[in-house]
DNA sequence: GCCGTTTTCGGCCCGACTGTTTTCAGTCG
């Protein structure tokens, strides 16, 4: 038997099926159903497979009758025939050609039904020969756009995505040079970027000012900006030396909460508060909420009194994504941030593959605040770099005793990040593990395991009496490699039953576990903990994003292991239960 | 295709821009 299609995969075919409809001529609503179910199962926080043999699944939200039957003929038979129908109808090169500026679906079909183009390279063939004008709507302009999007490399890959730390690092300085600027009241910054998503496409920037063209022409003149197009009075966009589009508006004060609030989004927040206001007689826009008894609009100067003005509570950005934070029962969860981490217990020294010694790193840890750290070197069998023997375990123990003599005010645990072998098993022996502070279990290698095969192996380690945490528990890494096949679900019951904790490693090409499994732990009562995986003294600092994944997570201080005093952390441990 | 303080049919968010067109559909965010 083979294993389910996870949640992603069935995001990917619904998502698929929205292209396919979309290309088909369906009406918008058809197709927006399938984009809004694929939303549904990336969101959802538990398999939407088992959801769907426990005959539950209608029970999602815009999940009914008919996409339970795709659903259904999905897992019996492992595809959709719906999709195998549309594919046989329409060539994937189709798909392809929307990817460029102003060729959407519609137009990609009608060039396909009156001129038989059917690829990308087909239709650079007709731009070039003039023969895209012969379709009614076409003309010299797009076959011109055509040309230059194909030369730009468009359409050979989606857009580019930057991962969040490097958005930040160039939105935070462009926020703060703005802020110097004379002309400048309020700053902020909005997008994807506020709402600390994985990854960015672009920065937005919403402003107000004593002079807005002053501003606004100020953004050209940063240094993080290689070139602005022409700014206006209120606006202006500009492209940083590594590609990212900047935009920046400059609004009157009266205006700037519906500013934030719509450059905030996310679309889907955005949509579904659009449509709670409509049930309420109101109509929310970027430039107010419109009244229809009244007929007027109002204008609000704070993100806080549009969300009153609309009988909703107020969501932290990060938490706007339509998961459930405009319900009528929201109640708003204090998240978890930076200041209430005691403890970092996943780290590397100069034994394995870090650059500082373990008194370094107790050093930097105390300067953050923190009242604990553990040492978790890689064990014997890692396959890169050093790697630490048995004896040079015994040995990095003593190290870690002596290092604890020497530096007060900051608890040193001797452990190791040990790798979990295809079998299940650590790979120290359990008398060396038992004679350690803390053991964190990672895998670390033969990746394309099967489903089964891996959950196996995960569950034995988290079985394991001295394996404490789970390292990375997915093994992805953002926009680069995909998780390892694992039936999540069986991993996080696991690892509530057996009191063993689940990181949410910080590293800001992982934050693994994402969002929605942290979510989906927490709520099966897993501990959750959230690690630096340090190599080096400053990189200590991307507790951040691992901060940003828990709080987009919905998770509070009471549901993050070491946000607690050494005392409570040390008996949180499965083997001081 | 989903869904219901307008319930089982008829709705289903908001606005700007573009190129091509005689008044707007499609695209985009």
């Amino acid at each position: 038997m083979t294993a389910d299609p996870s949640n992603l995969v069935i995001a990917a075919a619904f998502d698929e099926l929205a292209d396919l409809y979309e290309l088909d001529g369906a009406v918008v609503h058809r197709v927006l159903a399938y984009r809004s179910a694929a939303k549904t199962a990336r969101d959802a926080t538990v398999s939407v497979a088992g959801m769907t043999r426990k005959g539950t699944v209608t029970s999602l939200p815009g999940i009914g009758k008919t996409l339970e039957e795709k659903l259904v003929a999905l897992l019996d038979t492992g595809t959709i025939p719906a999709a195998e129908k549309l594919r046989a109808t329409y060539p994937p090169g189709l798909l392809e050609m929307t990817r460029l500026p102003g060729l959407g679906p519609k137009r990609a079909r009608k060039l396909f039904d009156e001129l038989g183009i059917d690829s990308l390279e087909m239709l650079r063939a007709a731009a070039e020969t003039q023969k895209l004008r012969d379709a009614r709507g076409f003309g010299p302009k797009f076959e011109a756009s055509v040309l230059s999007s194909i030369a730009a490399g468009i359409g050979d890959r989606p857009a580019q995505r930057v991962l969040l730390h490097r958005a930040l690092e160039i939105g935070e300085a462009i926020v703060q040079a703005l802020r110097a600027h004379p002309a400048s009241q309020r700053v902020e910054l909005a997008g994807s970027a506020r709402r600390r998503a994985d990854s960015v496409k672009d920065l937005d920037i919403i402003a107000t000012a004593s002079d807005p063209g002053a501003l606004a022409r100020a953004l050209g003149e940063l240094e993080e900006i290689e070139s602005a197009s022409a700014p206006n009075e209120h606006a202006a966009r500009g492209l940083t030396h590594t590609g990212l589009p900047v935009d920046l508006r400059v609004v009157e004060p009266e205006n700037f909460g519906n500013l934030l609030q719509h450059f905030t989004g996310s679309r889907a927040h955005n949509v579904a508060l659009r449509e709670a206001a409509v049930r309420r007689g109101l109509h929310v826009s970027e430039y107010g909420i419109l009244d229809d008894e009244t007929g007027e609009t109002l204008r609000c100067a704070t993100e806080e009194e549009v969300y009153e003005r609309l009988g909703l509570t107020y969501p932290e950005p990060e938490l706007r994504e339509d998961r459930g934070e405009l319900a009528a029962d929201f109640a708003p969860p204090r998240l978890v941030a930076l200041g209430d981490i005691r403890g970092d217990l996943h780290m590397h020294t100069t034994a394995s593959d870090g650059h500082a010694s373990i008194e370094e790193m107790a050093l930097a840890a105390r300067d953050r605040g923190y009242a604990y750290i553990a040492i978790t070197d890689h064990s014997a069998t890692h396959g890169f770099g050093n790697h630490v023997t048995p004896e040079q375990l015994e040995r990095q123990i003593e190290l870690v005793a002596q290092a604890n003599e020497r530096v007060d005010g900051i608890q040193i645990l001797a452990g190791t990040e040990t790798n979990i072998l295809p079998s299940g098993s650590p790979d120290y022996d359990d008398d060396l593990l038992s004679r350690l502070d803390w053991v964190v279990g990672s895998i670390h290698t033969a990746f394309g395991t099967p489903e089964n095969e891996m959950t196996k192996r995960m569950i034995a380690a988290i079985e394991h009496p001295w394996i404490d945490a789970i390292g990375h528990p997915t093994g992805r890494k953002i926009s680069t490699r995909g998780p390892y096949a694992l039936d999540i679900d069986a991993v996080i019951e696991a690892a509530a039953r057996t009191h063993t904790m689940l990181e949410i490693n910080a590293a800001p090409d992982r934050r693994d576990l994402d969002d929605v499994h942290a979510r989906a732990a927490a709520q099966a009562g897993a501990m959750i903990l959230i690690d630096s995986d340090a190599h080096r003294v400053a990189t200590l600092a991307n507790m951040r994003w691992g901060i940003a994944t828990a709080r987009r997570a919905w998770l509070e201080p009471k549901h993050v292991a070491n946000t607690r005093p050494w005392p409570q952390f040390a008996a949180l441990r499965k083997r001081a239960r």
